[in-house]
DNA sequence: GCCTCCCCTGGAAACGATTCCATGTTGTTT
DNA sequence: AAACAACATGGAATCGTTTCCAGGGGAGGC
């Protein structure tokens, strides 16, 4: 309401009876200015709340600084701390973060795209849901894209941070056979948000590296124990539930994601089995109520802070190192609590009965 | 690769044979172009791949779109929730959204808004940390600011969406009494991350709300019982501890925010109190692994997705209406679940003694 | 004393889009 | 047939900033 437009550069050089070349100085750094009149400059910008519009110097530089940042969902813990890696790395730079969420939709993706090409972004970092070709034209007029967390297969040319998957399962496995299960089932049987039936999608690593492990410690993979399943509530709880009463031979779950570990949590308390005593549980995602449930559970934490810092590093810092050598793979760590035990009793008879019948 | 600088809409022109003003016609849909021409520039502008840039349409408009959100935290459930509504009502009216998190700093909070400013944002949704100076100076020069979910006590001028914290606690609080619940503890006295101590803090809603819903029903305050805790995991587990081992004769304890009633549950359990025989356990804040505890913690659920979502209308739409008649109240609702009892038994003597000496 | 060099400084031309205004080109009405 | 309205189109100014270029002035070296 003081003023109805907010300062420019004239009024500010014109208040400190200066030209604009020499205020554009002041504030961009560049050049040099006597003390005096930068003192002078910045009293009268003082006076008149001037703040340096970023449209006129974009404009002028041909780049608007910030980068965008699509993910699937921002309230999804793994992806909120993808996230804040991001803005941590962002911020440390100077930069800005345009955040907007997919829900797994590439329509929607799409659309987030070209806003952020609209905007001129200085680069992208997604974790993507599908639609190669969008990204394949994106990369053509964007600046840069990283991925984050997720590939495209058709597309090794851009740069990604992943977690290593394969080898965070590989431990879990590794530590339930070790615990003397057998008879492990995998719940969420395809890449995180891709129908495992969709052509050309590759098997989830997850599913790989739990089928392989298996095959490597002489243990046979019963297709009945390796479940397909969305991570998503209900339909994650819709194959827990089938799983866990359709076999009620299984000793221990290994859910493929948080969603499909609280799915797993929620129908074995349904179902009144006790865990780990009647069958263990653990999951990929060491998310915050892991360590809440009771017993809590033994979980593959995956670095989402990291791979969000990594992937901002990688596309404003290292743009001499991107796409060298493939994906960047952050090690995962086996979190052990107390939901998995080892094999003692044989399963109680008469389990499987829901609680509420 | 394919072209060193992407195309402009003077590239558009020229291969379009067509003068600029024509393109931007076509482009920003005013004023009437004959369909074939429009089918040429369009033709033309595939062909180049060109992207109608912000930066000069922002330019010459005096405003560059897209929203700036200030929240604590991105990795805290209920931020992201909000965030998540924020993202949704900007998403139906065309913007885009630069998203930060200050952690509770001001000077960083400062430093966030000051380059939201400079990009020239249309508006700012803020979860306010602090120092009201500087959103003073920021409602000066920025085109327009919502709170959202707490407010500064000096700025009433500012819109603001919030819950209605004292009634989610009030009906909490009428709970726990009916159920018989005499001793009921107050576990985090202090607005959410304000020092209870500063100066010039009111105290927070939540403990007043405590306050007076007891005093209302005629039972007694007990000061020890209300217990200063910062909503951070350290300080909350150790005022947890501090109150559960000081006063074995709580029954009920009220937790003012997730983190807060995570220490609750955590302390409880290494105590080795049953809950809800030994102790009931609620708090404000309905985060997803209130259902995953066992038993399943009773929660005040926070609209906070509403909040975002409104903010972000208030902010965008309804110009005309803000401001008026003080800030927007969403209601709470109480979602009870198993982890408060009656009060029935005695407690068991002997509680007290850590599970693990 | 003069020349050169360097430091400050201001003018003006970009940058990419919108938009007012003027100009042509139709189609319609009297 | 003439006049006028409506539409289609291009030119040019404009938005706020950066930056090149040129010019003025003081200091130092010969």
């Amino acid at each position: 309401m003081t003023q109805p437009r907010s300062a420019t550069i004239k009024d500010v050089a014109a208040a400190a009876g200066v030209g604009i070349a020499t205020v554009s100085r002041v504030f961009s750094g560049t050049g040099s200015v006597s003390a005096a009149t930068r003192e002078r400059v910045l009293a009268a910008a003082r006076e008149l709340d001037y703040r340096p519009s970023a449209l006129g110097r974009g404009l002028k530089l041909r780049r608007r600084g910030g980068i965008g940042l699509i993910v699937p969902d921002v309230t999804d813990p793994f992806c909120a701390e993808l996230v804040a890696g991001v803005l941590a790395c962002a911020r440390t730079l100077g930069e800005h973060v345009i955040v907007d969420a997919a829900h797994g939709d590439p329509a929607r993706e799409a659309e987030i795209l070209d806003r952020l090409v609209e905007q001129r972004v200085d680069g992208v970092i997604a974790v993507p849901a599908g639609r190669e070709a969008d990204w394949r034209a994106a990369a053509r007029v964007c600046s840069s894209v990283v991925f984050a967390d997720r590939v495209l297969p058709g597309l090794p040319e851009i740069p990604a941070v992943l977690a290593d998957d394969a080898g965070g399962v590989r431990s879990l496995v590794e530590y339930l056979v070790g615990l003397g299960h057998r008879t492990i089932a995998f719940l969420g049987a395809a890449p995180p948000g891709v129908p495992r039936e969709e052509p050309g999608t590759p098997l989830g690593v997850r599913e790989r590296a739990f089928r392989d492990t298996l095959a490597q410690l002489r243990v046979p993979v019963e297709e009945d124990l390796v479940v397909a399943a969305r991570p998503a509530g209900d339909a994650a709880y819709a194959a827990a539930a089938g799983l866990l009463q359709r076999r009620a031979d299984v000793t221990a779950v290994l859910a493929a994601g948080h969603l499909l570990g609280e799915a797993a949590v929620l129908v074995a308390r349904e179902l009144d089995l006790r865990v780990p005593a009647d069958v263990s549980i653990a999951m990929v995602d060491d998310v915050a109520w892991a360590e809440l449930c009771d017993p809590p559970l033994t979980a593959v934490a995956r670095p989402a802070r990291d791979i969000g810092y990594r992937a901002c590093e990688l596309l404003l810092r290292d743009r001499a190192r991107r796409g060298r050598g493939g994906p960047v793979l952050l090690p995962t760590e086996l979190v052990v609590r107390g939901s998995c035990g080892a094999i003692r009793t044989a399963r109680a008879p008469g389990r499987g009965t829901p609680r509420h019948p």
